[in-house]
DNA sequence: ACATTAATTGTGT
DNA sequence: ACACAATTAATGT
């Protein structure tokens, strides 16, 4: 734990704050499509990315959802740090986006370490200010970008969290992500494929390349 | 191996 | 947005 600590998170914290890490966080593997949170649930661990990407989604009152942004390696939730002091429920969902393996840090610790840790501070700081720009590029992105651009800006979060030039997804899966229709995916999609930037199958889309655009 | 059903995708209105 | 057809995958017998 102490080594894979180190290769992901050396540049962050010093030498005393990863073995107190180490002390006690726990390991956490979990399987993709894992919910990590949902709405409502109280937070009690502080994350902290390992291997894997998670997805974090926003949903709206009648099952209506939105994708937000993935957290990959070397990450943590912005959510959970807003909420050191005292209980407080998630306002967002985290689903494994791919299999993952974390470290679940108690909440308890965060206020402590703020005090005793410069780096931990830094982090925490640093951290919030990454997670408020991403959201901010998504919100942009929503109020801007028209619907195709925005098919297009997915694919290729997805072709990075992955690693991998094959998107496993249905259309129907991308429309809940996006908040659209299906139908309108579908459409999209295809005109992708006659400009040669995907490769339609049945369960899963090939990524070409975005060249041609 | 075959039939049935469900899920996914394409297309027209 | 809705409806429907076509195709493919999954399941049971």
């Amino acid at each position: 734990m102490i080594h894979e600590l180190k290769s992901n998170y050396r540049q962050f914290f010093e030498e005393d704050l990863i073995e107190e890490i180490a002390r006690v966080g726990t390991i956490k593997e979990v399987p993709q499509g894992f919910h990590l949170i949902e709405i409502g649930q109280y937070v009690r661990y502080m994350p902290l990315l390992l291997e894997g990407a998670i997805k974090i989604m926003r949903d709206d009152h009648d099952g209506e959802e939105l994708l937000l942004y993935f957290l990959e390696k070397g990450d943590t939730c912005a959510m959970t740090m807003t909420c050191c002091m005292g209980e407080t429920k998630s306002e967002i969902r985290a689903i494994a986006e791919t299999d993952t393996k974390l470290i679940m840090i108690p909440i308890e610790k965060m206020e402590s370490w703020t005090v005793k840790y410069k780096s931990w501070r830094n982090f925490v700081f640093e951290s919030y200010h990454v997670r408020l720009m991403e959201l901010l590029e998504t919100v942009d992105k929503i109020a801007f970008l028209k619907m195709d651009q925005r098919l297009v800006e997915y694919l290729k979060d997805k072709v990075k969290v992955h690693e991998d030039q094959i998107i496993k997804s249905t259309h129907q899966e991308i429309a809940y992500e996006l908040n659209t229709s299906r139908v309108v995916i579908s459409r999209l999609l295809k005109t992708l494929e006659h400009k040669k930037v995907v490769e339609l199958n049945r369960n899963y889309i090939k990524v070409i390349g975005f060249d041609h655009l």
